[in-house]
RNA sequence: GGCGUCGUGGCCAAGUGGUAAGGCAAGGGUCUGCAAAACCCUCAUCACGGGUUCGAAUCCCGUCGACGCCUCCA
């Protein structure tokens, strides 16, 4: 049985979908006035990682990811550097569909964008303010009334009163409250702008997401999800606005990863340390930041440094070493041993999803698949041929697969192979001679060109790396 | 100040009532001409102080500390 963490509820709670078989799941994209950063990859492939696991335990799963390709930061920079909002935009969203794919994301099934859901934001705000729960403002602007929504703040734990205090006293002398937020902005003279019953404008950051939900999903969904950093004010705004839009529950169950951790401090683009997805892949396979995050737990703040990088490397280097092949010349295991290798990764497998049903318990996932690891490595350490390997690695493949890990082998030209194979014969031939010096000579002349040795008494495999 | 998460071996990190998974690092060993890889062995009583219980890392109270949100943010 899977269960999940509830941001709402705080509890971890039986998953359970409003239609059998499918789950309606939103996850906050990206606004997109910059190069997204292993942040934004860490919460992207947290979300993966969760759509993966679904698919597996059979669920259809409708995958919403929106960008967000209007708003204050995307004009500031578009004005910054002489370009047009739309076209930067658009070239960042091209790049962070590279970045997704580079790191073995699953595109999403929907990717919806904010300039391309006015019709349904405006009939939303519309709506909104039909219901009283908005109002019009004389500059333009539309503001939601947080006094009207009685449940206001169930999602952060907060109450309107606590943040009254804090408030940050604004010169807003159009909102009725403080804490009123805005649905749609009245736009200032070169901005980009919509016509609307309120004036020409844009929409305010949070009510796209409502509308994408209604109009991608429905009224109700299963899974929302999104950095922690969103719970306030954008998921508490969110749910505040399709819930008096629809007056149903909007989701079932929001779940929020945890922030990556540069230095002890968030990483995020108010705070300037940012190491963008591309740089990080220019130094790193995407696997290793994949294993970083899986290595912990999604809704923990997560250590982004060398030494946890170099260990999430390690980790996912053993992992490969359970997929290499038998000795050339493997002698065999017993019937026994085979079927018992066979039945240990199967035992495995019960292992990685009782932990992954535990609120996609990653960490423990990686424990089991390490044992079908070190069971392969044993048998073809006691001889096993390829055969025999065969289902513990396909079971292994298979659910490294379910993690979304690649696994794979830096490639040479296969067209090489067969000069490589030469050269083990000759330096075999060495060594039988006893002439150490030639076949060293060898070994660390193909480590100089990417080809790594390793003798056994069954013989010597290469591979590339 | 308010709300929330958390504090497990040198490092990363599972584990919510019954005597601490896993990986990395370290030390020892097997194998090997050497090397590498792999395998085997060793390595913690769970921030601190109280309490509840037959029994707590796991529940309660307090202290200290870290982090996030309260303003744009994955």
């Amino acid at each position: 049985m899977l269960k999940v963490y509830n941001t709402l509820t705080r509890k971890t709670e039986e998953f359970q979908t409003l239609e059998p078989g499918v789950v309606k799941m939103y996850v906050c994209g990206v606004t997109v006035y910059n190069d997204a950063h292993v942040g934004h990859a860490m919460s992207a492939l947290v979300f993966d990682v969760v759509r993966r696991y679904l698919e597996f335990r059979g669920y259809k799963v409708k995958h919403v990811m929106n960008f967000t390709d209007v708003d204050d930061k995307i004009i500031a920079r578009a004005n910054a550097l002489g370009e047009d909002p739309f076209a930067l935009a658009q070239r960042y969203i091209d790049d962070y569909r590279q970045n997704l794919l580079d790191l073995n994301i699953l595109p999403a099934t929907s990717n919806p964008r904010a300039t391309q859901t006015m019709k349904e934001i405006i009939s939303m705000v519309q709506g909104l303010i039909e219901k009283g729960y908005a109002y019009p403002a004389p500059n333009g602007d539309v503001y939601f009334r947080v006094t009207k929504e009685k449940e206001y703040g169930k999602l952060s734990g907060r109450k309107l009163e606590d943040m009254q205090a804090g408030a940050r006293i604004e010169v807003e002398e159009q909102k009725e409250h403080p804490m009123d937020f805005a649905l749609w902005k009245g736009a200032k003279p070169g901005e980009p702008a919509w016509d609307s019953p309120w004036g020409k404008g844009r929409p305010g950051w949070h009510i796209e997401c409502s509308a994408m939900n209604l109009a991608e999903l429905g009224e109700q969904i299963d899974i929302h999800g999104g950095g922690n950093d969103l719970i306030f004010p954008h998921h508490e705004n969110e749910i505040a606005q399709s819930e008096s839009y629809t007056g149903k529950p909007f989701s079932r169950y929001w779940m929020h990863n945890g922030m990556l951790q540069l230095g002890g401090e968030k990483m995020s683009k108010s705070l300037g340390n940012i190491i963008s997805i591309k740089e990080f892949l220019s130094k790193r396979d995407a696997d290793v930041m994949r294993m970083l995050v899986l290595n912990g737990t999604y809704r923990a703040p997560l250590l982004f440094n060398d030494e946890t990088l170099d260990a999430a490397q390690k980790n996912v280097e053993r992992l490969k070493s359970g997929l290499r092949p038998a000795a050339p010349s493997a002698s065999g295991l017993s019937a026994e041993a085979a079927s018992a290798l066979a039945s240990q990764a199967e035992s495995a497998k019960g292992s990685f999803t009782d932990a992954m049903d535990d609120d996609f318990n990653t960490a423990g996932a990686i424990a089991a698949l390490f044992e079908i690891v070190k069971a392969i490595n044993t048998a073809r350490d006691s001889g096993a041929n390829d055969e025999q390997l065969l289902p513990a690695q396909n079971m292994l493949h298979t659910l490294t697969g379910v993690l979304g890990l690649r696994l794979r082998d830096k490639k040479g030209s296969a067209d090489v192979d067969p000069f490589v194979n030469l050269l083990i014969e000759v330096r075999t031939e060495a060594r039988k001679q006893k002439q150490w010096a030639m076949s060293d000579l060898i070994r660390d002349r193909l480590k100089e060109l990417g080809v790594t040795i390793e003798d056994s008494k069954d013989g010597t495999t290469w591979r590339w790396g």
